[in-house]
RNA sequence: GGCGCUAUCGUCUAGGGGUUAGGACGGAUGGUUCUCAGCCAUCAGACCGGGGUUCGAAUCCCCGUAGCGCUACCA
């Protein structure tokens, strides 16, 4: 509908989100995706997914499963695929030999070891080493000698000279000269493909008009360029994508903490949240907004919008954006998410369950938790007291408000007031907190005190803490019963 | 070392010849208040350096510097 772009005619745009197999889905692979699917979905275009699995020592299915699942989880859909590239060797092979065949590639028998003695050597004497096309020079008798005599030998590509450049649609014109590029190796001596060779087949094949991946790669792209054009194929349009930094501007890494996005979906984000924030680091939709929708961000995305500078990851602006999600959520919704954790925990029952006596109950718990809650697993946290009898009474809050104090006494004289506010809540009828408050502030003014003497030891007493949501919420959310009798335990304790 | 990329508050960014250089996170202060969070208000905080072009440069160009990336028969 929108896709009146050059080229996104006959055919349209097809882009491809290309991650190798060997760990979990890290956030930075989770961007790169995101972008791609955003772009696809600006232009109508198709996204396809293809597992880079060709380095069969390293990829595992495992591997494969977490990264299907760390961008479902994102409501990044994919098109087309998982293709599996390990499954177009042939191909890719085939690619490989009609190189060879046209005199655009040739064979070279240098062993990795010889290779790797030339390299540390040139490395001592502090100069660059690039393959010296020594099989490059072999007369063809003896390439085909050797060849028929069983010897390994790995495809070189002939990388032909003059400069290379495109535009590339983040960073502008960008260009190497093709003398600092080696010869690279299209198939190993055993006969497997390379990246860059299946990368350019498949790409070819798949008909990908724009190849949008990681800053990483701009210097295999001169390359690939070339691959294409030996190829006789058009190359795609680039966008490189600026890498997403630690805190020491390093290209983030496991070191830096949490960089999986199953990770960041365990420790209580949203994906909605961690989508928004991801699209956010190295992208802006130029009028100030930040909290946005995935249909908002498709209707205003751009490539050319994208930053060229590397952006840090601050889990403090996830965090917020994270509440942000989070306070829009209806508390049913909340429930369900928390259920499981609530359940491992041993604190769920059938009649917190839709339709359950407790329901509407517990519902209004989690409202009055939503505000201070930064992430999911909060609630676990925090709900605990209001479903169980069961919770400890927090150092910290201990420390804060039943430590003896010329202003409000000794234990002795705190649990005095606990016993006097127990008496006066039983004769409150109704329950509310109107009413509860009302009865709570006449006591204190009656005695002449003020109402935080018996409001903190009252907080402690019910829910354990020095935080909570408003203590007379809480106070009714506990209920009279249990609420007088958590008022005796805490009495209890401190005498 | 070679090649490449990049450079606006601590962080994410807007702006792209003339602006009090704007917003957000985080920080600080004040207000609301029973705590914390929230909310409201206010404050502090930036154009890497040097040359050029220009009446005028954060913005365009060059040089430098710094940071990062790549430099495999990994992807």
């Amino acid at each position: 509908m929108t896709s009146h772009e050059p080229g996104s005619g006959g055919g349209g745009i097809r882009v491809r989100f290309a991650p190798s197999p060997t760990g979990f889905l890290h956030v930075g692979g989770g961007r790169t995706a995101l972008f791609n699917w955003l772009f696809a979905r600006r232009h109508g275009g198709t996204f396809v997914l293809r597992i880079e699995d060709t380095d069969l020592e390293r990829s595992t299915e495992a591997s494969v499963r977490t990264i299907l699942d760390g961008l479902a989880w994102l409501g990044i859909t994919w098109d087309e695929g998982p293709f599996f590239q390990a499954r177009n060797i042939e191909a890719h092979r085939a690619l490989a030999r009609r190189l060879l065949a046209e005199g655009k590639a040739y064979h070279c028998f240098c062993s990795v070891e010889d290779l790797d003695r030339k390299r540390a050597a040139a490395e001592k004497a502090g100069s660059a080493w690039k393959y010296d096309r020594a099989c490059l020079r072999l007369a063809p008798d003896e390439t085909r000698r050797r060849l028929a005599a069983g010897e390994p030998a790995a495809v070189r590509f002939r990388v032909p000279d003059g400069p290379v450049a495109w535009e590339d649609l983040v960073h502008g014109a960008t260009s190497f000269e093709s003398g600092v590029i080696e010869d690279i190796v299209l198939l190993r001596s055993d006969g497997t493909p390379t990246y860059n060779l299946s990368c350019v087949a498949d790409d070819i094949e798949m008909r990908i008009t724009h190849v949008i991946r990681g800053d990483d790669h701009i210097s295999n792209t001169p390359k690939q360029i070339l691959l294409y054009r030996a190829a006789g194929a058009e190359p795609p349009r680039f966008a490189h994508l600026p890498l997403i930094l630690g805190a020491d501007k390093k290209r983030l890494s496991k070191r830096h903490g949490a960089v999986s996005v199953t990770e960041y979906r365990d420790r209580g984000y949203l994906p909605e949240a961690l989508f928004n924030f991801l699209a956010l680091l190295g992208w802006s939709p130029g009028d100030g907004r930040e909290k946005m929708t995935k249909e908002e961000m498709i209707a205003v995305f751009t490539l050319e919008a994208i930053n060229r500078k590397g952006a840090v990851f601050d889990e403090q602006k996830l965090e917020w954006i994270n509440s942000q999600y989070i306070n829009d959520l209806p508390s049913a919704t909340i429930a369900g998410i928390v259920r499981p954790d609530l359940e491992a925990l041993g604190l769920w029952s059938a009649d917190l369950d839709p339709g359950g006596a407790r329901r509407e109950w517990f519902l209004r718990v989690l409202e009055a938790l939503k505000a201070r809650s930064k992430r999911l697993t909060d609630f676990a946290r925090d709900v605990g007291p209001f479903l169980t009898e069961r919770f400890e009474y927090r150092p910290d809050a201990v420390e804060k408000y039943l430590k003896p104090s010329p202003k409000t006494g000794g234990p002795g004289e705190i649990a005095a007031r606990l016993l006097l506010l127990r008496e006066s809540l039983a004769r409150v009828e109704p329950f509310d907190e109107t009413h509860t408050e009302a009865a709570l502030r006449g006591l204190a003014e009656g005695r002449g005190e003020p109402a935080a003497h018996f409001i903190h030891p009252l907080r402690i007493a019910l829910v354990g803490t020095a935080v909570s949501p408003g203590i007379f919420t809480i106070l009714v959310l506990v209920g009279k019963e249990r609420s007088l009798a958590r008022l005796d335990r805490l009495a209890a304790f401190l005498t």
